[in-house]
Formats: structure tokens, C-alpha cells, sequence
DNA sequence: CATTATACCGAATCTTTCTTCGGTTATTGT
DNA sequence: ACAATAACCGAAGAAAGATTCGGTATAATG
């Protein structure tokens, strides 16, 4: 975790979401969760492109979030396991949307992306 | 604009989707935008804990991703003004979602927040 | 009981993104 | 014509975020 120097402004309603489930992987761990991949290793694996410690260190702030819950309940896993939240679930409809709308724009964006290294 | 030196991996609905209007000020560009807030100064002032210079390369980007146009018919304005393109139109109701979710969650997560200078 | 696998963590480094600053060009208003 | 304002750009550097690497501790396995 880091250590911000630039002030939050914690009453948009937007950058409080993207505070809590924008980044880079947490989309894709709340996704693998969702799934029932609900083990860190198995989380890693899932998402082989991120490294396992930004997986550990969202995990973590997913945690603290209370967006999803570590469960001592161990029924298939030895050690951890994650699940969602009540208050995560409620994230889910927002990323299938998000998701629907990439997948469907994605043909013309590529296009755009063409050729150029820039955004 | 910047040069990526990691591939992206466009087939992921929500890296697209946030690749589009993910980044700092991009929602509040598209909010204010929204609001009729057309010309670029007004959208500065509107958004004023954002730098100008930013505000320039987003604009630039929305308009590249073919989110936002530039309009020549000037009404009110003396040079440039933005609207909204069509596609641009469809993303307004994720942008909601997320605001709902992010105003309806804030308190909690300030509360989170308290006393801790880390994320 | 030694080995292996898992869950974490800290620090250094690197990439991406944002900000700051100093420009150029063109339009507006007087 | 001349200042003022607006749009836009480039480059340097700061900040945020991600990755890499090397740890410790503890639980599972043979």
C-alpha cells in the first residue's frame, strides 16, 4: 500500500468507486471470486498476467474494504479462502455492465489503437 | 500522451471500458460535458482540482476514442465546444451506477479511510 | 521431522499517469 | 493595431500504481 500526498475527494461518487474497485486486477479478482476461485494461489493462477504480490496487496485492500471476507470455514482449502461481501455483490451488476460495454466497442477501439503505441 | 512499453490486453470488456473512461478526471470530463459544460476553459474551471494541461489530453483522447465531438456549429461559444457523440451517450448510465454506488458507499468507506494515509 | 506449499510482507525499481511550466497560434474585444 | 483570452502542445519531473525479488511464518504432506 501507498502513501498518498495528493488529497482524496471522497465525495464524488465516482472516485469513491474507482478508489475501492478501480486498479488494474481488483475487476479480475472480484471476477475470479465470483467464480468460486476463492484461494490466493488459485486467484494467481487464474489471473497469470498480474503479479502475485498486487494480487496479495489488493486482495488486502478488497479486505479492508469490506468488499470481500476471508473465511476460516475452510471447507475445500487448506488455508484462505474469499468470498464476496453483501456489500460486494452489489459491485458485480456495475462490472457486467462495464464489461458488456467493452466487449462491445472493443472492434472499434482496436481499430483505433492501430498502429499507434500512444493513448 | 504517453508511450506504453506493456501490451494491453483489449479482449477484456472491462480493460476497454476503462481504458476509454477510466483515468483520473475522464468521468468528470463526460459528467460536465453532460451538463452542457461544452468549451474547454469552462470544463477547466468547472473541474478545477484538475490541471489544464490534463484536461487537454483527455479531451483530445475521448475525442480519438470517438466519445465526445468537437463542434464548429458555435452557439454560444467563440471556438471550441464538445458534445457528446453517441456512443459516448451509452456510457452515461454506467457513470451513474458508479456514482450511485460511490455516494451510497462513501460514508463507509471514509470511515475506512480515518486516520490512514495509505490505501 | 524434514520438505514443500501457501500466505503474507517490505523494499527497490519500473511503468503509467498526472502535474507544472513555458511555450505557439489564433481569435476576440477595444 | 494591440492587448487579452482561448486552445493546444512538448518536455521535465512528481506521484501513483504495478512488478520484481527476497524474505518470514505457518500449515500440509510424505
Amino acid at each position: 500500500m501507498y502513501e498518498r500526498k495528493i488529497e482524496e475527494n471522497l465525495d464524488c461518487g465516482i472516485y469513491v468507486a474507482s478508489r475501492v474497485f478501480g486498479g488494474k486486477w481488483k475487476c479480475c479478482i472480484l471476477d475470479a471470486i465470483n467464480r468460486g476461485i476463492a484461494r490466493p494461489v488459485d486467484i494467481c493462477n487464474y489471473i497469470s498476467e498480474a503479479s502475485k504480490r498486487v494480487i496479495e496487496i489488493q486482495l488486502a485492500e478488497l479486505l479492508f474494504f469490506g468488499i470481500i471476507e476471508k473465511c476460516a470455514e475452510d471447507t475445500y482449502p487448506k488455508k484462505s479462502a474469499y468470498t464476496l461481501s453483501e456489500v460486494g455483490k452489489t459491485i458485480l451488476p456495475i462490472l457486467s455492465q462495464m464489461d458488456e460495454w467493452g466487449l462491445s466497442h472493443s472492434g472499434f477501439i482496436k481499430e483505433r489503437q492501430k498502429g499507434i503505441q500512444v493513448s
